[in-house]
DNA sequence: TCATTACCTAGCCACATGGCTAACCAACTC
DNA sequence: GAGTTGGTTAGCCATGTGGCTAGGTAATGA
């Protein structure tokens, strides 16, 4: 029953991660020159790579020695449709509080 | 630098505290009626909405034994707006390098 | 006032996560 | 063909996470 969202929100849930994403949507980019701005080891910092790409959010190909990594938009919509999803319940519900409170309002007891 | 998303997108990570947000996006509920849902101890239970609130997702307030939760909408609004900028700004990239495989296209070398 | 209800605290456990080093391989470059 | 570059694999470690039980406490209802 884990839901794909599981993956995808825990991906993002690391400041390292973001920044790699926030990188990636400006074009594609070898893991050595994504790797670079972070005070990190090679190794771990490809493990931060592993759970992009496990959760969908990013692809990567080798090139010769190389390694291109881009991002993939499709999961970063559905999670923003979720997020969108639950905000708009909650903001419809205020809402219907409202004109409930007006309704009051003009017709009291 | 930790950012306020880390523990936004964390505690979105879990399918438990998601469903507890899709619940109280229908409207505020007691502990022991988010709980009931779920095949899980209180106290475990208890521990997500901690997550939760220390995310600053929801907010809860005692009444007699009874403590009622709510949900807080500024935080899922902030993080789909991160979402929705990165895929802006992926999306943003392959429009403008679709105009100019168009433009090679119209204008062979 | 006594029992029940609704939650809270403490403390334990197994496993996941995020970091590291060391050692390796495979592709360029000179 | 020897050295350098760009990843990769293996394995270690500390800490965090998500579950549990046992045993509170405080409000409410009979």
């Amino acid at each position: 029953m884990a839901n794909q969202l599981d993956s995808f929100f825990a991906a993002l849930a690391d400041p390292t991660r973001r920044a790699v994403i926030e990188r990636l949507a400006r074009g594609a980019a070898p893991v050595s020159e994504l790797h670079a701005p972070h005070d990190m080891a090679l190794p771990s910092f490809l493990k931060h790579i592993g759970k992009l790409e496990a959760a969908g959010l990013v692809r990567s190909e080798k090139k010769g020695r190389t390694r291109i990594v881009h991002i993939e938009a499709a999961p970063l919509k559905e999670a923003e449709t979720w997020l969108h999803q639950q905000r708009a319940l909650w903001e419809g519900r205020l809402d219907r509080l409202q004109s409930l409170a007006e309704a009051l309002e003009r017709k009291p007891s």
